[in-house]
DNA sequence: ATGAAAGCGCTAACAG
DNA sequence: CTGTTAGCGCTTTCAT
């Protein structure tokens, strides 16, 4: 048979590095964290002792007794699409891994309002919860946020710290390059309809009537590219296809180019498609999708930021952090076909 | 100015609780984890009052009591390389949200060994550590194992609880693919030459030696794309050029893909290219990537079981659980040009 | 500079 | 069925 398993059996505490040193626990407490008031002697004997004993502090139990709350918990909605990972990607550049653990939680794109995923968060006693992003309404958010500090990502919410970048001004400016290559017939693939998230869809329904013409609006059932895909079915299908399409996301977008190429359309010779998030499947050779980018890296760097502030001062007055888009040219949009 | 923060101030505890009912703690702590020994009345009465005051059971805390370690660390490389997120997806299927804490703890494609990142995991109590994958040498892993059981992901380490892919086989198929379709200048861009990381090149070099052909191996200075698209740019501008690339990961096979365009070259008629871990790029239309598929989702949720099978039973013998991966024939694989 | 004692929120024997 | 008593490993007054 195999060896027996891993892992220590008793595990080693202050109170040994105490007793082998012949101190106080306090001490070793002390010495551990740098406090003033011991000695330099004592503090290296107790790190010495520490050390040969194989001593761990234990943070969980630090967190317990002092009454802080020193985690971060991370709430994602769909770690498939990459403008997550990014974002957590971001989150990680400002928060020190050894100084605050970070507590995932992962819902996914099919799933609706995910209570489990925030409870789990809420009962491992995270000092605050980056979330990024809720599909609750606005009410349930500031509802959550009265039992523990929430910073939305990428979204905005009254009341609530929120760091975000500017979703209207990035459809506009993705709509209004569609209209200034001379597409009319553009249509737009949202999100499913959910509080708080339909701004790339109105930005884009308002700068299409702006423009005296008519959006054409189809809501994808859930976030996930085959969703994307079925919906974009339905608009190709359709009569009067559209030449142009503008998707919530690059997964949806990918979603529409494999609807197409299904079909035999090509991009952008048959149709303009415009994503958003520039994640770097937009930058590849051969895709060349032109994105808004919305920067999701900076996006959860900022968010971090703000949680450890928040953690620092839980009374300071409600984040409000946006952030300006820019939309980003590629291969994937031209003028419309001159026989469309 | 804006309102103030958000959060409780005196969190509830299971003895308000127990002083609202006119119970003790005990029985508070016995309902609300369904122990036996709790009458049906007493145990609803419990459970109303706990929502009237809006009492969170805190896990930590129990932890701590009960001696368990239900946390499981989880050790990512690099969350940019879509595997790893496949990875987790996968250790998500298998482990419950509401029962087990996962905490993370990311390293980085370019970071040489990330004590930091496994030290945080040992402090925050874990129970297990999920790990893909880590860079340390196979002593190193046995040591660390020593101090909180390990699952290592993707990689495998005698005396360590290991979920892997038989990397030697889909090497071996990968390079096979590109002989028999003619092949025979294949090169081969294989990740920084850490130890328990080289099956895949061992059994490319294997395979070719077998064909009686000379291996070309570069190895990249980091699990970056830009590392392999560096790597790719000296075998490019080389003198006779391969007419095939097999990469290390559909990253590196990406970055080979830029280097190739950026020279004009064509795929796969100019050169054929394989990837590996068959990841979602791989699939999108016009990059049609050939690619050994090891399965990452399923990997990941063997991980998690195993994972939780360990904290159940310490003294399980190790984990030893291997998996076929298989090859993906696409488009960017064909018969070298004629005129090579 | 050092230590004693109380307590964080919870679980776990052991009694009744 | 219900309550009492000790802790878990650590921090934190408050003394000395």
């Amino acid at each position: 048979m195999t060896p027996p398993a891993q892992g220590p059996h008793r595990p080693v505490t202050q109170a040994d590095v105490a007793r082998e040193v012949g101190v106080s626990r306090t001490l070793v407490s002390f010495a551990f964290r740098g406090a003033p008031g011991v000695s330099g002697e004592t503090k290296q004997a107790i790190l010495d002792a520490a050390r040969r004993l194989g001593y761990r502090p234990n943070a969980v139990a630090a967190d317990l007794a002092s009454k802080r709350r020193s985690a971060v918990g991370l709430y994602l909605l769909d770690l498939r699409n990459e403008v997550y990972a990014d974002i957590l990607s971001g989150v990680r550049l400002a928060i020190p891994q050894n100084r605050n653990r970070l507590i995932l939680s992962v819902s996914h794109s099919t799933g609706i309002v995910d209570h489990v995923a925030m409870d789990s968060l809420i009962e491992a006693r995270v000092g605050i919860v980056i979330a990024a992003t809720l599909l609750n309404p606005d009410h349930e958010v500031r509802e959550l946020a009265g039992t523990v500090p929430i910073v939305c990502v990428a979204r905005r919410v009254e009341g609530v710290d929120s760091v975000y970048s500017d979703d209207r001004a990035g459809a506009r400016a993705a709509t209004e390059h569609l209209l200034g290559l001379g597409h009319t017939r553009i249509a737009h693939i949202a999100g499913p309809l959910y509080e708080g998230h339909q701004g790339r869809r109105q930005s884009y329904e308002e700068t299409m009537r702006s423009a005296g013409l008519v959006p054409q609006v189809v809501a994808a059932e859930d976030y996930s590219q085959e969703a994307a895909e079925r919906a974009a079915a339905s608009l190709l299908e359709g009569p009067d296809r559209p030449t142009a399409v503008f998707t919530h996301n690059d997964q949806f977008a990918l979603g529409v180019r494999e609807a197409a190429y299904a079909r035999g359309l090509t991009i952008p010779d048959d149709l303009s498609l415009v994503g958003y998030d520039n994640s770097r499947i937009a930058r590849i050779h051969g895709i060349d999708l032109t994105s808004v980018d919305l920067h999701a890296v900076e996006l959860g760097r900022a968010a971090g930021t703000a949680a450890l502030d928040r953690l620092l001062n839980p009374d300071a007055p409600v984040v409000d952090r946006s952030s300006m888009p820019h939309l980003v040219i590629r291969g994937s949009t031209a003028p419309p076909a001159p026989n469309n």
